[in-house]
DNA sequence: GCCGTTTTCGGCCCGACTGTTTTCAGTCG
């Protein structure tokens, strides 16, 4: 087993020792170890060998012999002892907004409820008001919790599902009767949900079937629900759809085209096609009579030549929604959008230091490997608790860190110090300004204090844009995709203040927050925001999540020039320096 | 469970909010 398995095998037994009431205290200490090992510079099983676990801060004789069990056998005796006692329906209850190993514990063991299904048969019989604790309010609360369980249940992130379709796609492509094969539907728009997978390849029309058999025989199939001559859908891992169609290669751009919609720029399409004498479908684009018969068929081959044909310029697929783009296209207007390799740097990013994983120097050799130029520090302050926020002391600390590397000049990447400084209440921040004015940049986030009105929440938004030494707004509205709504704010009168005060927009690129929403971007810049994508990144690997982000950002509309973090570094030391100025 | 001792137990991270209470437990970030 490697560390990050054995961490998550002692988060688990963590989480299983709340529900059996344990000590709160040695609950963390597991909780502690898991995270101790997840940041571990050294590789465990060398560490396990060599037997110096016990010097590792934090692990002391139980869990060594532990984390030694697992290490070496793959396995746990007191683990599997543990969960045995619990039902395995027990950790989607722990999953529902509201309840907590405590709550958790009492539904079990007083009213014998394992599952959801449980829960929700309960609450409806008002069951749970019998409990301690529980009150109507609560019944009702985890009804509602549950519908929206339900109706995430059939939709994926973006994120968590455009790595498998790419992989679909490579695998098909050298598939040797395949002529042309994408990814069509929302995820070819940059859908921040969608529901399945729609993927489009061309053919000779006798090799469909054998194309199609190939496909449900693919090792991450999981299930067939239907396999046709033309068309065959799959269930995947997780439960998500997958339709493979298959069409001969005359068809193949106009079909990608009606596949990748959306039904809304579809249908605004085939009218301008109608009012051109013409008639559009996933068939291809036909020249029609006066009564509309087809007449000819045109040739098009890539999707370029079907909107040439339209008399439109290319509409790129994250544009396809029907908000503007087929009026742009008639005039010449699609902005060039912003490509992810045009990314110089990036400033939302965690160490170790706080909730991050790796150290400075692993973050900034991460950032180094995929071409960055410049990387920015933005660990907690100090009243993110929960996330190990640094006070005054230790950020003065990492300062110099921060000032050691930047002076070798052998470093391979400019580091840029910053904090994610919390928005406290009434829109103070977390530091004064005097302290403030020492880091490079600021990213002022709200964690906490969600349940205010919209007028309260945007006014202590506004109000920490306000100070002059925020220089970027993080995400916007904290919303967890698929899992919780964002906190309510005025998201006009943010983009007008960020307007003013000259603050950036962070689009967070974590899968899970695409946040500010892509909807508001085109209007953001056209009065002038500016947007900065962050991965806001926790460990090497999150650096990935860059990519997701410009996508989104291009389904915003955005330019190179909308993006600050396309800046080369010494355009972006002038602006910092400008920015801390105003 | 870990750790550090005034060496073998007692402390271990904070603050807001909700829904339940009628002064507080549980959850969340």
């Amino acid at each position: 087993m490697d560390k990050t398995e054995v961490a998550a095998v002692l988060e688990e037994i963590a989480l299983l020792l709340e529900l059996k009431g344990e000590n709160a205290f040695k609950s963390r200490a597991y909780k502690t170890a898991a995270r101790t090992l997840e940041t571990l510079p050294e590789d465990l099983g060398r560490l396990v060998a060599e037997d110096r676990l016990g010097t590792v801060p934090g692990i002391g004789d139980a869990l060594r012999q532990k984390i030694t069990e697992l290490v070496t056998t793959g396995k746990l005796a007191y683990h599997e002892k543990l969960r045995a006692e619990f039902p395995p329906g027990l950790f989607d209850l722990l999953d529902l907004p509201g309840l907590g190993p405590k709550k958790v514990k009492a539904l079990y063991e007083q009213l014998h409820i394992s599952d959801i299904a449980g829960l929700e048969a309960a609450c409806r019989e008002k069951k749970l008001e019998s409990l301690a604790g529980f009150g109507a309010k609560t019944e009702a609360n985890l009804l509602l919790s549950i519908e929206q369980r339900r109706s995430y249940q059939s939709q994926h992130r973006l994120g968590d599902v455009l790595d498998l379709a790419e992989d679909l796609v490579d695998t098909l492509r050298t598939h040797p009767d395949i002529h042309r094969v994408s990814i069509a539907g929302s995820l070819r728009r940059g859908k921040e949900v969608v529901k399945d997978i729609d993927l489009l390849a061309s053919s000779a029309p006798e090799k469909a079937k054998g194309i199609l058999d190939d496909f449900v025989a693919l090792p991450q199939v999981t299930r067939i629900l239907g396999h046709g001559g033309t068309k065959a859908s799959v269930i995947l891992a997780d439960g998500l759809q997958c339709d493979l169609r298959v069409v001969p290669d005359r068809d193949f751009a106009t079909a990608l085209h009606h596949f990748t919609g959306s039904k809304e720029h579809n249908v605004a399409l085939r009218q301008r096609a109608i009012s051109k004498g013409m008639k559009l479908s996933e068939w291809g684009l036909f020249k029609t009579d006066k009564e509309g018969n087809e007449v000819e068929k045109l040739p098009i081959y890539t999707e370029e030549e079907l909107f040439h044909e339209l008399g439109l310029d290319p509409i790129p697929p994250e544009l396809r929604e029907n908000l503007g783009e087929i009026e742009a296209a008639e005039h010449g207007k699609i902005p060039r959008l912003v490509e992810w390799t045009e990314l110089r740097g990036a400033f939302h990013n965690h160490t170790n230091a706080s909730d991050g994983t790796a150290t400075l120097e692993q973050m900034a050799a991460a950032a180094a490997g995929i071409g960055l130029a410049y990387f920015g520090l933005a660990d907690h302050s100090k009243s993110s608790f929960q996330a190990n926020g640094l006070d005054e002391a230790r950020f003065e600390t990492q300062l110099a860190e921060i000032a050691k590397f930047n002076a070798n000049p052998d470093r391979e990447i400019r580091l840029f110090s910053g904090v994610e400084c919390d928005i406290l209440k009434e829109g103070k921040l977390d530091f004064d300004d005097a302290f403030l004015a020492k880091f490079d940049y600021v990213v002022a986030s709200l964690h906490a204090g969600f349940t205010k009105d919209e007028e309260e929440m945007t006014r202590r938004l506004t109000r920490a844009m306000e100070n002059k030494y925020v220089t970027i707004l993080g995400h916007a509205t904290g919303r967890l995709l698929l899992r919780r709504e964002g906190y309510p704010v005025h998201l006009d009168k943010l983009i007008d203040c960020a307007a003013e005060t000259g603050t950036w927009i962070e689009l967070n690129a974590n899968p899970y927050r695409l946040d500010m929403d892509w909807r508001w971007w085109h209007k953001a810049r056209d009065k002038g925001v500016k947007c900065v994508v962050s991965a806001d990144a926790h460990r090497p690997s999150d650096l990935a999540y860059l990519k997701l982000g410009v996508t989104l950002a291009r389904k915003g509309w955005l330019r190179k020039g909308d993006v600050m973090n396309t800046l080369p570094v010494g355009k972006m030391e002038e602006e910092l320096k400008r920015k801390k100025g105003r």
